[in-house]
RNA sequence: GCCAAUGUGGCUCAGUCGGUAGAGCAGCUCAUUCGUAAUGAGCAGGUCAGCGGUUCGAAUCCGCUCAUUGGCUCCA
């Protein structure tokens, strides 16, 4: 039979052989080092037998998928070792993630640290037996005879067509249900590692009852997992939690509460400073600016159908029941700036309309989801609507999209952003309002859109708006975890649900489209971001200090001062400490401050009228004059550089 | 909201068996006029997250609350 390799060459085998078998002929290292194979696009045992012509490729763990075989038998291992510890336990599911794998099990009592440390004694004991691990199938009701004290496999089983053939792997005195794939045997898992323990609910459904779940990692070698948890340690220094906290950018108290951040002079500096470019960014682009209510009766969250939708995620005010007006802080400014659309007659020659309003917005999130500066109860986004044709949907989609890229490029960032087309989830259509045609024809517009413009995507069922479909800006944290920072939505629903309409050519009146966008997200969350990927280093233009001068003698000190106010006329944001104290501890103390530019003026300097120069991440770049560093710096500043 | 862990000066941490709190850094004061990652001395700073209980006595044991962290769920 023929194959054709990764690489394209085609070469003949015997029928039945297996895909290590012909790695090893291959390469007699690639033979040791497969965990599994793709067949015809389909990931595989590495010990399935070949039968026909296909193409093929060995999967070892530099692959992304021989990665997860690998990872999803050390979730069998974890779950053999909790079988032979804790045989009391029942076994929900274990599958591999994209840094290690978890499983779920049902058990009386948490798996405490000692647990864990056990188990994980256990899973390399389990390593070193290098037990093989071998499939078998089964039919329906086999395989729920063979499942009848794991009611979680059960019900697993029950939902699945009743002509399933249902696949199990057996490693030694331990069998689990799985779809696979798996390596061959659990030496291959070399060396795990256990993390942490959570709860998780069955099937991820709140109503159901709640997991104990262990994530765990495994590496080929103690030398690759010590640089894994090396790695997540620096991760943690990043952490804008702890970062921005020690840097002064924020804080928070019990007494203010849980989400509730106190952004400090030095993170409010740099969200004005952002929060300004941003509005002046948006009026050259056309856009107006709004200013609205923190607040409203719930008589308009009723027409948006926050009221029906939200209403747990609002702050209420006032008590229905005792007869007392209801209103309630607003978690979005969409119904405020219709309602001055709405305010007058509009014809198709004022389309589009660009509303912006830089918006407070409040949103009473359930306890345990708020974070540092990236969930919490109230925050400030750039919030605008565009009010515009069918016609003009696609110009002004695009438009929007430009100003995000130009935006995300000014704070460094274009390269560490994907998008996400987020769909609507046709089996949970009470989520959200429209019915299923128009879904899909606004879907339909979406893509054609984001096609058209190139923007490559991934999809994502379940993550539209509720009233709207939504292409979303995603930057992946310090810790890999993926969060929205800005998300751009069209929204058919509530122009109708406003009554909004323009005059068209025809005389006619028409429902307009509406797109909610955002050009920064929210800036707390933005704050957040940029904390973690510079470690605090923010780009000069939004330094709240950017320039530090330090003189080394008190007669320097005068100097100093005179040059600052030369900056400061020229908007430069700048210090100067002349504390009596050694230049090498200011230098140190503006380098934790991660200060841009340090100036140092001594004897040499001041008779030279220049300064010693000393640039963040570069360190000392020699002497440079007034002038010559005037320009530099507010060229820099001007021109958003990065570094 | 759910499952867990944690909470000692601004920060990082020590505090044994329950006997009444300790260090380094930061801060303040004084001295030092100094050349690129820590000058010296002194001072001040804590109801041990809060409330309640057990006890002759609680940072330490128990309960509740609040906050933080890791997940789950949620995220207009």
């Amino acid at each position: 039979m023929k194959i054709t390799l990764f690489d394209g060459t085609v070469k003949e085998f015997e029928q039945g052989s297996t895909a290590k078998e012909i790695a090893k002929s291959l390469n007699q290292k690639l033979g040791k080092t497969a965990l599994a194979a793709k067949i015809d696009g389909k990931v595989v045992e590495v010990d399935t037998p070949i039968t026909q012509d296909c193409t093929l490729e060995i999967l070892t763990f530099e692959d992304e998928q021989g990665k997860k075989a690998l990872w999803h038998t050390g979730s069998h291992v974890l779950a053999q070792a909790v079988k032979r510890l804790f045989p009391d336990a029942k076994f929900a599911i274990g599958p591999a993630t994209d840094s290690g794998f978890y499983y779920d099990f049902d058990k009386e009592t948490p798996f405490s640290n000692e647990d864990l440390s056990k188990i994980e004694k256990e899973m390399k004991k389990i390593v070193a037996e290098n037990i093989p691990i071998e499939k078998f199938t089964l039919g329906r009701s086999e395989a729920l005879e063979f499942v009848k004290n794991e009611p979680y496999k059960t019900e697993l089983i029950l939902d699945l067509p009743k002509d399933a053939v249902l696949s199990f792997y057996k490693q030694g005195d331990f069998t689990d249900l799985c779809a696979g794939p798996h390596v061959q045997s659990t030496g291959k898992v070399k060396v795990p590692k256990l993390l942490r323990t959570a709860g998780a609910y069955w099937r991820g459904n709140e109503k159901n009852k709640m997991l104990h779940r262990i994530y765990g990692t495994a590496f080929l070698s103690q030398k690759e997992l010590d640089e894994y948890l090396e790695q997540m340690k620096q991760a943690e220094e990043r952490d804008h939690n702890k970062l921005g906290r020690e840097l002064g950018y924020f804080t928070t108290h019990a007494a203010v509460g849980q989400g509730l951040p106190l952004i400090m002079p030095k993170g409010a500096k740099t969200i004005q400073v952002l929060q300004r470019f941003i509005e002046d960014e948006e009026e050259k682009r056309g856009y107006v600016l709004t200013k609205t209510p923190y607040m409203a009766k719930s008589e308009l969250y009723k027409i948006s159908g926050h009221w029906d939708h939200y209403q747990d995620g609002m702050f209420v005010l006032g008590d229905e029941e005792k007869g007392e007006e209801v209103l309630a802080l607003r978690p979005m400014t969409c119904p405020f700036q219709y309602m001055i659309y709405n305010a007058q007659q509009h014809s198709y020659k004022d389309l589009p309309i660009r509303y912006g309003e830089t918006s407070t917005l409040f949103r009473n999130e359930a306890s345990g989801e708020m974070h540092g500066l990236i969930r919490v109860r109230q925050f400030t986004l750039s919030e605008g609507h565009i009010v515009c044709t069918p016609q003009q949907l696609e110009s002004e989609f695009m438009g929007v999209v430009d100003l995000i890229k130009y935006v995300m490029g000014c704070i460094g960032i274009e390269n560490d952003i994907t998008y996400r087309f987020s769909k609507w989830d046709p089996n949970d259509a009470k989520k959200y309002i429209g019915n299923p045609q128009l879904w899909n024809e606004v879907e339909t517009v979406m893509r054609g859109i984001l096609d058209h413009i190139g923007l490559s995507y991934k999809e994502a069922v379940g993550e539209a708006a509720f009233y709207g479909p939504k292409l979303d800006i995603q930057f992946k944290n310090v810790f890999g975890k993926e969060d929205t920072i800005i998300t751009v939505q069209i929204d058919f629903a509530l122009a109708e649900r406003f009554s909004m309409t323009y005059v068209d050519s025809d005389g006619v009146k028409k429902m307009p489209y509406i797109i909610h966008r955002s050009s920064i997200g929210c800036y707390e969350r933005t704050l957040a971001m940029l904390i973690e990927k510079y470690a605090g280093a923010l780009p000069l233009w939004m330094m709240s200090e950017q320039v530090r001068l330090m003189n080394i003698t008190d007669e320097a000190a005068a100097y100093c001062q005179e040059f600052a106010q030369k900056l400061r006329a020229y908007g430069v944001r700048v210090t100067v400490d002349d504390r009596q104290e050694k230049i090498g501890y200011k230098i140190r103390e503006a380098r934790n401050e991660r200060i841009p530019y340090m100036l140092v003026a001594g004897e040499k300097e001041l008779a030279e009228k220049t300064f010693a120069v000393r640039k963040r991440g570069q360190g000392d770049i020699g002497g440079m004059g007034q002038q010559e560093l005037l320009e530099l710096i507010v060229k820099q500043i001007a021109e958003k550089v990065i570094f």
